[in-house]
DNA sequence: AAGGCGTGGTC
DNA sequence: TGACCAAGCCT
């Protein structure tokens, strides 16, 4: 008979394997008594989700030295967030991100609440976050439901159920092991173990310290858990970018509405992206269709985004779109796809 | 409540 | 090289 698992045993795992990040207190400064600072276990978060660590890093330095305190990212400009968020993705992330800043600021004094409930009603902040947050955070014995813990719990249970299905079953599996004493350590540890042991492709189960206790790998089913509703293919559309620069080298730059694929972001003017994309250029001007397209994939479409150019005069009026003048401007405060554009346009 | 919502790395 | 994958949230 199979032992269960326990919390301790993955806790001991994590004091020795922990992976030091830039959010994380280390060993020796909680030693020291220094608590993690609520401001930036919730930025590392909100960055965290759908997205890697290496991704966020930089990210996360960028912005907590430039916006150091929640009061401080309360009072920022949008369109310096928004820009500071560029090439990370999930733009709502970022216009939520300031609405919960401004909320804590406004609402709460300033001051994180708490308990997960309390961190649950805050904009950008649902189930995962909040628990993670009021147990890294607060210490709170909260149980943290991720991509990862939930491989983890398939395996340690050999559970075929596929998800979405299975995610309330992984769930409850996850809340019995969750321990009262360290429950911040123990999210982490179990998130750091999907991450580097027990990974979605051939996992290290030879170094896993819940291998004994694991139901998968004694059936030798671990790598195909957890099982997943097959997915649909993506379509591919079409779209148009107009790239205008002026003799005085301003681009012409549209602020996309805050709702939908990039809402909130600087971009290019363009067609629609579809079947058939109209010709609809937003300056009157003499345009030049690049040899080369954009190629770009979305979350549930791919996008083959041809590029037109034009020089126009100093006096010449868009129809839509503002010039913005050089020192303005900087490529890397568009998202990708709409830098992607820009490198072909540039030295054409 | 199923689908919209980014990006870069990996195989 | 195309499909899958990553510390999800919102509507």
């Amino acid at each position: 008979m199979r032992e269960s698992a326990s919390a301790q045993e993955l806790l001991d795992w994590y004091d020795r394997n922990a992976r030091r990040m830039p959010w994380r207190v280390g060993p020796d400064a909680r030693r020291l008594g220094v608590r993690p600072d609520p401001y930036r276990i919730w930025m590392s978060e909100v960055m965290l989700q759908q997205t890697t660590v290496a991704a966020v890093k930089s990210y996360f330095e960028t912005f907590t030295a430039r916006w150091p305190t929640v009061v401080d990212l309360a009072a920022a400009e949008d369109a310096d967030v928004m820009a500071a968020w560029a090439g990370l993705g999930y733009y709502a992330r970022a216009r939520n991100l300031l609405k919960c800043a401004r909320a804590v600021a406004n609402d709460h004094s300033g001051v994180f609440p708490d308990t997960r409930e309390g961190l649950l009603s805050l904009p950008g902040i649902g189930p995962y976050t909040a628990a993670a947050v009021a147990a890294i955070a607060f210490d709170r014995p909260e149980t943290v439901v991720d991509g990862n813990v939930e491989r983890v719990m398939a395996r340690l249970h050999d559970e075929h159920t596929p998800l979405p299905t299975a995610k309330p079953v992984l769930t409850e599996m996850a809340a019995a092991l969750t321990p009262q004493e360290r429950p911040g350590d123990y999210a982490q540890a179990v998130m750091d173990l999907g991450a580097t042991i027990c990974t979605p492709r051939k996992p290290a189960c030879g170094l896993c310290p819940w291998r004994k206790p694991c139901a998968a790998w004694e059936a030798g089913t671990a790598a195909e858990l957890p099982r997943k509703l097959p997915k649909k293919r993506k379509p591919t559309r079409l779209g148009i970018a107009y790239l205008a620069r002026r003799v005085d080298g301003a681009w012409l730059l549209e602020r996309r509405p805050d709702k939908g694929l990039l809402g909130g972001m600087l971009g290019w003017p363009g067609s629609d992206w579809g079947d058939a994309p109209q010709d609809d250029p937003p300056i009157r001007a003499e345009w030049r269709e690049l040899p080369a397209e954009a190629r770009h994939t979305f979350t549930h479409f791919h996008l083959r985004l041809m590029v037109k150019t034009a020089l126009v005069p100093m006096d010449r009026a868009p129809i839509r779109g503002d010039f913005v003048e050089l020192p303005d401007f900087s490529p890397s405060d568009l998202p990708t796809v709409m830098r992607k554009a820009f490198d072909l346009a540039k030295d054409s």
